[in-house]
RNA sequence: GGUGGGAUGGCCGAGCGGUUAGGUAGCGGACUGCAAAUCCGCUUACAGCGGUUCAACUCCGCUUCCCACCUCCA
């Protein structure tokens, strides 16, 4: 399995550093508001890369962690005049609802940063003492990131060759230096009742610091992965590294994977565009979770992706094909068991594809390549004699990957009301009679009902239409 | 100003120095009482301008346009 480091800029083996197990940290939501489809883009992309993971035999230890204080979550809960931990507790509830209906696996671990405090004090007493941070006059402690000698290898950014403060106002701290980042932030009055003590005073961790700290604690001083969006890489990640390579003197992980940006329409989301959607959005326009799963994986992870409504379409229809194939695989009897050589050409693709830095289009092209052959195959019924148990152990085998076909919490088991059966009846009497002015009607309030008609050799077979 | 990534057929979206990406849409055919589904075939795209090469969508240069990051946005 070989996957593009950020860090070295090169496409590397993934290999675990020990136990067989990939020690994974993902940033997560800052749970102040409900997430939105590009932050999902991140996390699906996260739950293939797990997922691909343990694809190849290799075992996944994930930690993903809740950022539950920050401004945005302190004002909103200060706004509202509830207690924070109460704020907040909406969007982490409905975080994991989200996750669940885009068929994400959980994470081992997801700590919550305000149960971490003890730890990231720890960790800024330790960088004091190393003489790496300092408490400025605005009572807040900084990190001194000239004392950092490899402070911007991940960014790939020379320090002395920027123009700093462009975008933010740089005269907003008593730093010593722009570059520098609040490790603990002092209290003030707009935080109200939020706050921690600590060594330096009362006041609450950065935001930085708390990845470092509840990544370490959980995953070891080294570990194997870390990911986030593109937007974490700088100042978040390199600042993470700075914190806990200059802690502990250990390199701290040794590959970093971001995904790209989504974009919507072409643009990026925004609120003032009208193009933000969070998931609640999509599924309240009649989208379904694994339609959005299917859109989010089918590109890159590491090219943009242009979101679009016909997108979700597309898929309906895509995920309709795939769904037709496999349910023939089910019902096929075959006689003859065993191999079959067209599933394991496409099956030893699809692992090429996504063993190759995730290629997901790809591996979807080996998916359609299979439902085409398998089609083809159950077309040329006498003559075939492939194992149809093979073909599904193939489906099977690629959904560990893509989490798109055996999508078990949204296909709900079809029962069909009782009306719409005795029209069934009614129109089978009819076809058997050759009645097909009546077979036709019939069909159409059938379809008036919701429900989609289809003959074949064995008689008909109805599903809900869609 | 600095850094990085892009511009692919109606739409989405891979890829590589010469061999079909794939999906969806469209067209024609087979099958079907008719549909639907399925199968077969077709429609042969790589921003523009130069250059390298026997050969470039793929390498190099320039131009145009887009996106991201440059100190707390996945």
């Amino acid at each position: 399995m070989n996957v593009f480091n950020s860090l070295s800029r090169r496409v590397e083996a993934l290999e675990p550093l020990a136990d067989n197990t990939i020690r994974l940290y993902t940033c997560g939501p800052t749970v102040y508001n409900f997430a939105h489809i590009g932050n999902f883009r991140a996390y699906t992309f996260e739950d293939v890369l797990r997922r691909v993971i343990q694809f190849n035999g290799m075992k996944v230890r994930q930690v993903m962690n809740l950022t539950d204080v920050d401004d945005k979550t302190i004002r909103g809960a200060n706004a509202q005049g509830v207690a924070l931990t109460a704020y907040t507790k909406t969007y982490k509830d409905a975080f994991f609802a989200d996750l669940k209906r885009l068929n994400v696996q959980p994470a081992e671990v997801y700590p919550a940063a305000t149960d971490h405090i003890p730890e990231m004090i720890a960790l800024v007493e330790k960088l004091m003492a190393k003489g790496v941070a300092y408490q400025s006059d605005d009572k807040s402690v900084y990190f001194k990131v000239r004392e950092f000698p490899g402070y911007g290898k991940l960014a790939h950014i020379d320090f002395d060759h920027q123009q700093t403060g462009l975008r933010c106002a740089a005269d907003e701290y008593d730093k010593e230096n722009v570059g520098d980042f609040a490790l603990w932030k002092a209290w003030e009055p707009s935080d109200g009742p939020v706050g921690w003590d600590s060594p330096w005073g009362r006041g609450r961790p950065g935001w930085h610091i708390e990845c470092s700290a509840m990544s370490m604690k959980y995953l070891g001083e080294t570990f194997d992965l870390h990911t986030g969006g593109i937007d974490n890489l700088f100042p978040h990640h390199e600042n993470e590294i700075a914190q806990a390579e200059a802690a502990t003197g250990k390199p701290f992980v040794k590959t970093w994977m971001h995904c790209a940006h989504l974009r919507v329409n072409g643009e990026k989301m925004s609120k003032s565009l009208g193009n933000f959607f969070t998931l609640r959005d999509l599924l309240d326009k009649g989208y379904t979770g694994r339609e959005i799963r299917y859109v989010l994986i089918n590109a890159h992870y590491r090219s943009g992706l242009n979101f679009a409504f016909s997108a979700l379409d597309d898929a309906r229809k895509s995920l309709a094909r795939i769904d037709a194939c496999v349910e023939k695989v089910g019902k096929w009897e075959s006689g003859k068991a065993g191999t079959c050589a067209f599933a394991q050409k496409c099956l030893d693709d699809f692992t090429a594809a996504v063993n190759d830095d995730l290629n997901l289009p790809k591996a979807f092209a080996a998916l359609f390549e299979l439902v085409r052959e398998t089609n083809a195959a159950l077309a040329a019924a006498e003559t075939a004699g492939f194992d149809a148990g093979e073909v599904l152990r193939v489906f099977r085998r690629m959904d560990e990957v893509l989490g798109v076909i055996f999508f078990e919490n949204e296909k709900k088991a079809v029962e069909v009301p009782a009306d719409v059966q005795s029209l069934l009846d009614a129109r089978a009497a009819a076809r058997q009679a050759k009645n097909w002015a009546e077979s036709d009607r019939l069909r159409d309030v059938i379809a008036a009902a919701g429900w989609l008609v289809k003959d074949s050799k064995d008689g008909q077979s109805v599903s809900p239409k869609q």
